[in-house]
DNA sequence: TACATTCGTCTCTTGTAAGAGACAATTGCT
DNA sequence: AGCAATTGTCTCTTACAAGAGACGAATGTA
């Protein structure tokens, strides 16, 4: 990692619970890290940048990713002293789709509906509390509004977020919402009660739009997609310019609940 | 596990290693063990079942299905009592996916030549050891000849596996094999010098074609794909009818061989 | 209604894996 | 060349996770 930050720092999904300063951590838990902190990093990194990046020691990371490396979870990538994920993550997480109608189905939608639209489009879900962008299809615009599949951003400055958290009781919303995911990336700070009022609002409208929240010059439509009724599994989203009319917004908004709807059947 | 089968008897690919009757299993192992054995069942389990599959104690089941259930890595499925791949799983996959030149290109090849062709197109590569099906695309026959991605078939009965052994030297090759993967589904046992002799023939010709190996009805035609000079990462393939013309075969080796050259420059 | 399984959770013990640290071999820098 | 940092491997100790087993609750099936 670029900066000193240190995986402790780092959103890692539930996986380090509590740790009050511990002295010995146990293999698995050095594993999910490790696994966290190359999705993090998003490429190849050495074994001895990794053991600093989790504040592990060096001996147990070189015989965790030896492990690791044999399985075929990591790979050692070029040069040779690096590691990143391994084919058989790869071959796990298409079996995963292959058995999650939903996710296989939204995919299709998705890429549909950017080609139809010609703007970018979304699939997201909740992942460990936190708001997952599950697949993305560019959209056809010369300056793209692209965001990586597997990002994770803060449930307040998204649309999908309002609309993921809809049906969830004020405690529980409040248990997923820190105190910096109310912090847009400009500064700005939203209240918690506007953002819990925002996720009533969105229940009973079934869709939601917002304006410039993570950047100043995107719009984000967001529609729900439901595993059973009121439960709210995904959503659809599209990120268009922020100056898109009114009327073509509620066209896109439409199209976008129709599709939304089409996958909530299963 | 519908039949008796335990873990211990399945393809782990590298997982399992050796093990001398031993009287505690690492934590870690039981983890890629679990994981392995969802790959096998390719659907959601029960964790007691999954505890019997793998002669793990249940105790111990628990705990780490918990665990890895709270890193995301599974996920109860359905009723709530059974377990299958998460979505971090595919997010990393996906991750690997995209940071992998020669899977991402392959992909798109394998899709384009099926389409191109109407014929059953794969990409393979050799996984710790095994060869596997990476990705598959089903073509548009009436009667599809399809297998599953992640699908794991022993190396001599098939055309890809003769080619990505090739540069391999005979002891290497001969680590890789075990008796029963010489003995093809009807029955007949293929000669490992016959085996060996393939592989050094595919080498030099730089094509592979095989004939009623894996089933009595299909022909298997091959090319390799080349990470560095007379390294071959992966093969393209295309699974036809045995009785396609002699002509189309040549056409389609021609075709197969050009896209696979292709995806070898990086 | 009894009887047999399976489920999910808990407690306690002991074999062992996580970690500290030392090492030579590389690598990079001046 | 000389010094500093990093790499990969090894050994040894002890804190703790894997596992045995018991438990009541929830199933199924006679």
């Amino acid at each position: 990692m670029q900066d000193g930050k240190t995986l402790a720092e780092w959103p890692t999904g539930g996986v380090d619970e509590e740790r009050p300063a511990k002295s010995r951590e146990k293999g698995l838990n050095r594993v999910l890290h490790i696994l966290e902190f190359l999705h993090a990093t998003q490429r190849a990194i050495g074994i001895g940048e990794l053991a600093k990046g989790l504040n592990a020691p060096r001996s147990t990371t070189y015989t965790l990713v030896r492990e690791l490396v044999d399985a075929g979870l990591l790979e050692m990538a070029g040069d040779g002293n690096r590691v990143y994920f391994g084919k058989k993550l790869y071959l796990y997480g298409m079996a995963y789709m292959r058995g999650n109608d939903l996710l296989r189905r939204g995919r299709q939608e998705v890429d549909t509906l950017s080609r139809e639209t010609g703007e970018t489009s979304e699939l997201c879900m909740l992942q460990s509390g936190r708001y997952t962008i599950v697949h993305s299809s560019p959209g056809m615009r010369p300056f793209r509004i692209s965001s990586a599949t597997g990002l994770q951003i803060p449930l307040p400055w998204t649309a999908s977020g309002r609309l993921l958290l809809a049906g969830l009781d004020r405690s529980r919303i409040e248990a997923m919402i820190s105190e910096d995911d109310l912090v847009l990336p400009d500064g700005r700070k939203i209240e918690l009660d506007d953002f819990i009022d925002d996720i009533a609002k969105a229940r009973v409208t079934g869709y939601c739009v917002t304006s410039g929240l993570v950047d100043a010059y995107t719009k984000c439509l967001a529609a729900p997609v439901f595993s059973a009724p009121g439960k709210v599994e995904a959503t659809m989203c599209l990120v268009v310019p922020i100056d898109t009319s009114e009327a073509r917004t509620g066209e896109l908004v439409a199209l976008l609940r129709e599709r939304a709807a089409r996958l909530s059947i299963s």
